[in-house]
DNA sequence: TACTCGTGGAC
DNA sequence: TGTCCAAGAGT
């Protein structure tokens, strides 16, 4: 049951943060750019697509990426008609590749139950694949200047600092108490303060002054009104979640080229890590403390040991597991074609970029056409270059 | 409810 | 060099 008693000081929260905001708002990045400017609205496709990107991921990553997608898939029709195959090649490098082939879905079905227009409303908003409580008020926010509530992690670490509030990091119970107090201040607000300048404002400061660690309370529009910062706690607000410990997987890569230049790549199974994007054929041991030897690799292959020289090693860390990468040149002859499958393809050097490669695996692969010519004498490389 | 899914930068 | 960190949606 929803308290219908404001949260005290909420409309001067609002108040504070949205005079805050509008002065500063022209040193803000890219994606609040309009916002605060009374009268303009962005495009709703650029804001969904930015929304979707931005899940999970920092501004600066999504700025270079955002433009190249954009000219990929200028609109909404034209994302809904391309292949899933171009969005995750569009995606390469950004990482959590479901989100790309989410988007994918919501354009498609924007074209078929919206007629190729992204609802405004909020509750349609987030029927969209991909689409949860977040990127839907985002969406309904900005590019339409709905007056509801938002709530990411920077607004969520202002808010519990504020109201001294001594949350844990992702904890459910404390989600919920920020959406409700976002849902007070906007509630409070409305018809006084605009929206979209809360919101953004507070993600703002979220970003730039109430950081996660030490709070640069100094500089903060807030710290009249912040009990967290008051009672000298802010610095531990939220406090960090459990962790579970990161599984191991020992990976085997095989660059394998032919005469003509080209690499030999497979698909990755769905579901999973990296799932449905491409990669050189590798063979991946979970629940082990090493790689398989080269023998067995060889074996796995189908050529023989002495085809094998092995180029590098490095890991990878993922959210779940750290990725030990080996990588091996492999010399194919015709009397060796059996790592060549059904499963399995040769791939033009030019094909590349409209091919979805993970990170480590588009890092693999340059490896692999740089060092097509080595220099005589050159050292052989112990890992491979970012 | 608790787990999965990437990445690059901060420290 | 290694460890930690962010915290949205789907299952």
């Amino acid at each position: 049951m929803r308290s219908t008693v404001p949260v005290p000081g909420s409309r001067e929260i609002a108040r504070v943060i949205a005079d805050w905001f509008s002065r500063g708002a022209r040193d803000l990045p890219w994606r609040r750019e309009a916002v605060g400017d009374p009268g303009v609205r962005r495009d709703p496709y650029r804001v969904l697509v930015s929304e979707i990107m931005l899940q999970q991921t920092q501004v600066s990553r999504v700025v270079e990426r955002f433009d190249p997608f954009l000219a990929h898939f200028p609109t909404i029709d034209r994302l809904a008609e391309a292949d899933e195959a171009s969005v995750l090649a569009a995606w390469s490098g950004l990482g959590y590749y479901r989100r790309a082939r989410l988007l994918h879905a919501a354009a498609r079905h924007i074209q078929r139950e919206h007629d190729g227009r992204i609802p405004t409303d909020p509750a349609r908003l987030a029927e969209l694949p991909g689409v949860g409580r977040y990127t839907a008020g985002a969406v309904a926010c900005f590019a339409f200047g709905a007056s509801v509530p938002i709530v990411d992690g920077n607004i969520a670490r202002v808010l519990f600092r504020v109201f001294d509030r001594r949350a844990v990091q992702g904890d459910a119970a404390d989600m919920r108490w920020a959406w409700e107090t976002a849902d007070q201040i906007v509630r409070a607000s409305s018809g006084h303060v605009p929206i979209p300048a809360i919101n953004e404002g507070l993600m703002e400061l979220g970003a730039t002054v109430c950081v996660p660690g030490e709070p640069r309370c100094s500089r903060c529009p807030l710290a009249a009104l912040c009990a967290g910062g008051a009672a000298g706690t802010a610095n531990q607000i939220p406090s960090p979640r459990k962790t579970t410990a990161r599984k191991s997987v020992f990976c085997s890569t095989a660059l394998i080229m032919d005469r003509r230049g080209r690499i030999l790549l497979e698909r990755r199974p769905s579901p999973g890590m990296w799932s449905l994007m491409w990669q050189a054929p590798t063979l991946e041991r979970e629940g082990v403390r090493r790689h398989a030897g080269a023998a067995r690799f060889a074996a796995w292959l189908g050529v023989g040991v002495s085809a094998l020289e092995r180029l590098a090693r490095f890991r990878h860390q993922t959210s779940h597991r750290t990725v030990h990468f080996e990588c091996w040149r492999v010399r194919l002859d015709a009397s060796q074609a059996r790592p060549i499958s059904a499963s399995r393809r040769w791939v033009e050097p030019g094909e590349l970029p409209g091919i979805g490669l993970s990170s480590p695996q588009a890092r693999m692969i340059a490896s692999a056409f740089s060092a097509s010519s080595p220099r005589r004498g050159s050292p052989r490389a112990r890992t491979l270059p970012r």
